[in-house]
DNA sequence: ACGTTGAGATTGCCG
DNA sequence: CGGCAATGTCAACGT
């Protein structure tokens, strides 16, 4: 559906329609009090307000990150001449306008979503259906294995038949190797894993994650997504 | 400086002028291909390219975050109908054009900055100008105390003259605990120091934090960063 | 509602 | 440039 774009004069503008987008370039100034405070002295910006309500406000700078925004669900009280957000947790956004120097509404209609791969999901998945990537000689006991504090995301079996417990990131830092050392701790508990081997696996590790992982007597294995998929894809294509 | 909007057909664009931002609705596909895929079909959205270089492409939901963006240094290759915006590192966002709806471009100049107050090196400023407001008797021995692990935010003495290390976040949670533990640790191996007591220091620590810090004997202070921050006025205004 | 975890996290700092 | 820590992190998902 194709929608004309309305121009009106700020005084005609509603608060805020639903449905529409609402882009305003003004000069203004902004301030922020919440989990902070922020304050943005006077100049041009532009303000994005979504029809989930949100409201943005962006320079020309700093990528995609607004200066200052406040998320939904959130109220948007605007004067000529004063906008304030705030929503029920006591935060506010307000910004003063000096000059409203054009503005658009434009309605864009639901978007259809984003869809992704490559995410440490499909890692994982790969990963359970190929445990021997891991390792030679590694067998699947279960995904996602429930500990008290949380799964662990791969539980198996190595060829001696001990327990192999597997913490799979897309990056390996420092803190996956204490997550999976938490897990070690409480896997050790039970007497009939113990003693639970840990192997750290990721695409990349960084050095000092690999140090903390030796120190905690954990491997660590560097594995190729790419690699992994096109394997997959293959197996698919032959059966 | 008021600058007047120039708007303008879309074949008479250039692929970015510099010190412009500029924004398009436009029915579009986006994919990107670099740290994992992404894919969005045909749907009309927001496309921003700012005078820094980016390129963020909004739906009128997921309050400021877009669907898809690139991030500078990049380039942007603009057909008719098709985008192609790609980095040194081998990432590309490709937009493909059904219909452009309406375009602008508008001078925003330079911002003057986001000023912050109350994050976490406003609470660490305050705290190591009174120690004593985590602990009676707490003496600063030094900022940033440096071990081969990173630095801990405040050293002191207690009373007893004991050494005291200190790690300060806004919100306590585990990872914070770790850290700290990880410090003292360190600090223990200083005959000079040993033994090291911790604290840890929060304007809220979570439940589980605290029974972390417990097991690992840390103490626990929540403080209250507008009373810090009143009274260090109060003393500003007296001297 | 709360807690945990992933993210194309991004950003800023310092070595 | 690379590692590290903070972020108004946010958002999805499970309890």
């Amino acid at each position: 559906m194709l929608v004309v774009p309305r121009w009106r004069r700020p005084a005609q503008l509603s608060c805020h329609d639903v449905g529409l987008m609402r882009l305003v370039v003004a000069t203004c100034t902004v301030d922020y009090t919440g989990r902070l405070s922020a304050h943005l002295p006077m100049a041009t910006r532009l303000i994005m307000v979504k029809a989930d309500g949100s409201v943005s406000v962006h320079s020309d700078g700093r990528a995609y990150k607004p200066l200052n925004w406040m998320t939904p669900p959130c109220q948007l009280r605007a004067d000529a001449d004063r906008w304030v957000v705030s929503n029920s947790k006591g935060e506010t956004l307000t910004i003063e306008l000096a000059e409203v120097l054009w503005e658009v509404e434009h309605e864009l209609g639901a978007d259809p979503g984003l869809r992704k791969d490559g995410v440490e999901a499909d890692l994982q998945e790969l990963l359970a259906a190929r445990p021997e990537a891991v390792a030679e000689g590694l067998r699947l006991v279960r995904r996602e294995y429930p500990t008290d504090i949380g799964p662990v995301d791969l539980l198996c079996r190595d060829a001696e038949g001990r327990a192999v417990a597997i913490e799979i990131k897309r990056r390996g830092e420092i803190d996956g190797v204490e997550q999976l050392a938490r897990y070690l701790e409480r896997l050790d508990l039970d007497g009939r894993l113990r003693p639970v081997r840990g192997i750290f696996v990721a695409q990349q590790i960084k050095p000092q994650a690999q140090v903390l992982a030796a120190a905690r007597g954990i491997d660590c294995v560097e594995v190729d997504y790419d690699a992994l998929r096109g394997a997959a894809d293959e197996r698919l294509t032959l059966f």
